[in-house]
DNA sequence: GCACTCCTTGCACGTTTGTTCATTTGGAAT
DNA sequence: ATTCCAAATGAACAAACGTGCAAGGAGTGC
């Protein structure tokens, strides 16, 4: 739970790095390492868990940039951005997809976010997966910033996204910037007065700068509605409102239609997520997506141009490239 | 043997890639990989091995900056050099510590080493040791340079230095240059005749605009003598005149003495290697050691300011730090 | 000092993985 | 078409590995 290793625990880090070398570089077997190391091969066997659940060992997929699978390659072309497709069984549920494409974004994630870096992030089920899964990575002077309140009409929703801001903050280390607000206001003009205090402004500012930012899709009109529609949120008279402006989905709560325009949705003007062009200023903006009921708004974060780096499932990929 | 992938290699490239995220990132096991891949499991065992061995999976050991252990700390501090002990059982032979260090270093080269840049090799046991495990990493328009020419009394030495060089620029996809030049020339003044030679004078060049240099360490007058001192490279007179001179090691066929310093030894005028403020200029300059009868060598190299990352398994490290 | 909890250890078991071997497959040469 | 060879395959076995469990220790509170 603490940031830096106790002095008590760096023993123990030491071990896992002597095991991790043995085990990954020389290619000992456990048995052989437990000798040396003068303990039972169970504990090395822990040990080396340890080891690459803490982030010691690092393991990474390097594809030869010639060989991203066709869908790739494809969407690449297609939308310009660097898609990368999570191998999912066909036969796997929505729930097991979302778990394995989180996972698998979990654990590339470090890749993104290094030192000295602001990372933007979002929250609700996809992000949520990730959090549960994020591989520490030691950062200094590196900040997780909220991208989007998450209060309601019932919470105030920060036990919900704090937890996910924390995983994040915990795994790297480093400083996590929440945003304390409801998801939308019922009122403007109040989001307007608040979004003037300092205090506020500062969090904007932060937001302004940030180097990375990490998001799912949100999906309004689909059979499997995202948590933002199902959490309470959002009134009945706010989906008529949503439907006669034909949005597609959301951003962070920022909604879009299929075009990609978010411009004259009344519900943005009472929303707490970034403006797009907040988000097209930022560097690196991953999008994480699974489940093809959300391939009409990932066409639109598209047609936005929000997205840098997509992760997506096969079947999800799929949906996208196929014509309608 | 090709340099990149045949189209044919690339199906069964893209299978372990998908194999790979789903056993490395998903962890998964290898039987459920094979039903999802309808192959058998035998196959996907195969195929991962496959995956590792040619660099598509990397594993890396990255320990938090406040973790290195006690003796690399200290020759940090005495030394100012990045040190990495490699862990080695203390029954070990001194072949056995040999292929450890070499398995060890082979595995993190690749951090070194990227496109567009040219890495500077040495020859010798250690050199060969390395070779034969370095771990493939596709690169582009980079260059491997052989660093001092191989030939002797008995053979051009082309063969045998060539083949190392060889193993390298496989791995990485890079261009070789080799030197063929006797390891010493008999006569100075051919020497310079030949430096003169527009063949020549490129690659002298390019060795002096190298981005990276590796290198193991000769000792003459230890019991084990490396490459350079038994393999029909130097006479008796040589020897005497090695002693008169209070050498204690070399780096690429380049004596000095403990105290760095590598003026007035006549062997170098005849020497092919790289002289010193050649190697200083290279911004990267690693030295692996193994076995405790380099230390002399070792402590001469550090203080001629040789090495600005050095490799070396325990007792060495060891012996480098005890007192004498 | 005693009881309590929490964490670590090594054993034993079942699972997962590497590897050998006999067999098949897909080409290339004849 | 036939033969040949090399590479790839899956079954079967052996080795290596992960994990539940009970025992042992270290620390804490009473």
């Amino acid at each position: 739970m603490t940031l830096v290793d106790d002095p008590i625990h760096s023993e123990r880090t030491r071990d896992a790095l002597t095991a991790a070398h043995l085990y990954y570089m020389q290619d000992l077997t456990m048995d052989a390492i437990a000798q040396e190391l003068h303990t039972s091969r169970s504990s090395i066997s822990r040990l080396l868990s340890h080891a690459r659940a803490s982030g010691l060992v690092d393991i990474q997929i390097r594809s030869p940039l010639d060989a991203p699978s066709l869908l790739e390659k494809e969407i690449q072309n297609r939308f310009q951005v660097s898609a990368h497709v999570v191998p999912v069984p066909d036969g796997a549920s929505d729930v097991d997809r979302l778990e394995r494409v989180g996972l698998s974004v979990a654990r590339i994630l470090g890749q993104y976010f290094d030192s000295n870096m602001t990372m933007g992030i979002a929250w609700g089920s996809t992000m949520s997966a990730i959090s549960r899964y994020v591989t520490p990575k030691q950062t200094h002077n590196s900040q997780i910033v909220q991208l989007n309140g998450a209060g309601n009409m019932r919470t105030t929703g920060i036990a919900y996204a704090s937890e996910i801001l924390r995983r994040f903050g915990d795994a790297y280390g480093a400083h996590v910037q929440q945003f304390p607000v409801p998801a939308f206001f019922d009122d403007p003009a109040t989001k307007q007065a608040l979004w003037r205090e300092r205090s506020v402004s500062r969090l904007l500012e932060i937001q302004g700068r940030m180097d990375v930012a990490l998001f799912g899709l949100g999906s309004p009109f689909s059979e499997v509605p995202s948590h933002v529609y199902a959490g309470g949120y959002l009134e009945p008279a706010d989906y008529d409102s949503l439907s006669r402006s034909g949005v597609v989905g959301d951003v962070a709560t920022v909604f879009f239609r299929a075009d990609g325009q978010a411009d004259g949705i009344p519900l943005n003007d009472r929303s707490s997520g970034p403006e797009f062009s907040v988000l097209r200023r930022t560097p690196r903006r991953i999008c994480v997506v699974s489940g093809s009921s959300k391939v009409k708004s990932l066409r639109g974060a598209l047609a936005a141009e929000l997205i840098t780096d997509l992760y997506l499932d096969e079947g999800t990929a799929r949906g996208l490239l196929s014509a309608d």
